[in-house]
DNA sequence: GGAATACTGACGCCATAACGCAAGTATACG
DNA sequence: CGTATACTTGCGTTATGGCGTCAGTATTCC
């Protein structure tokens, strides 16, 4: 499976933060959950649990076949699939804890990162990766 | 084939369950989420965490003003900012709890959804919606 | 009123990717 | 062997969406 499923060290700085947050943010494995049919196939593959092979999967979802198979492809490549093949068929299964662990760094990612006392107004403020030209006016 | 793929009977908490993960799913937010110069000035957004106007997020992150007018437009239909126009400058910020919140909720969704035990193997699998047709293997 | 600021919307260009078909590859089976 | 099954991959078409430019709107300031 792909890397994003591991967790980062950070140390309690907040640059690694960002970092943190940024790595989670990539946008491979969102990219592949944001389009419609793969999600479809992503949460029929979920909801069943155990491996499934492209064919069944295709006759689930009554999708091309073919499509299917890319998706499948496209999907763990994303690292939200893992596959076996055995013999003639390939078993594409979704791990669940794994891709709720993720969510779950994310959501927690974005919790340490966002500033729960405000941006400092006028100076200080490290929004951005780097720039220190516009620091200035609040509504 | 897959006899894993019918649903004979849908319990009704399991079809909640399914909805509630699928209205999760749902691409908006992710599509808007997946597109790299969005990430970044979401993630501008987040680590500010006070209200920016459009100008502000343009040369912070140094991309064309029409672009990031366009893309905080796109964010904020998606729910990922709050706008409030004050005067003739509009003030994007973003909620970061409830975006930490959501991706939770997809985690616990996903943690519900998916079948602790195995999916049976030759009977009663509520996988997907509505497809009846095949019995068969399993790996 | 007129100019400047801050943003929005419309047009066209182009890259990426989804889709469907069909041909190719790999494995199993008789 | 040859055939059937299970995928994969290549190709052309279409659709989506990002990007840049430029014109238009709304609001403020002089």
């Amino acid at each position: 499976m792909a890397s994003v499923f591991q967790h980062p060290k950070t140390p309690k700085q907040a640059s690694r933060k960002r970092a943190r947050f940024d790595r989670l943010l990539e946008p491979e494995m969102l990219k592949a959950l944001a389009e419609p049919t793969r999600a479809q196939i992503l949460s029929c593959l979920l909801k069943c649990g155990r491996p499934c092979s492209v064919t069944e999967v295709a006759e689930c979802c009554s999708i091309d076949f073919s499509m299917v198979a890319r998706h499948l492809s496209t999907l763990a490549r994303a690292g939200l699939l893992s596959s076996e093949k055995k013999g003639r068929t390939v078993w594409y299964q979704a791990d669940a804890p794994a891709l709720a662990t993720y969510f779950r760094d994310l959501a927690d990612a974005i919790d340490e990162l966002s500033p729960q006392d405000g941006c400092p107004t006028d100076d200080d403020c490290d929004c951005c990766p780097s720039d220190a030209s516009t620091k200035g006016s609040t509504p």
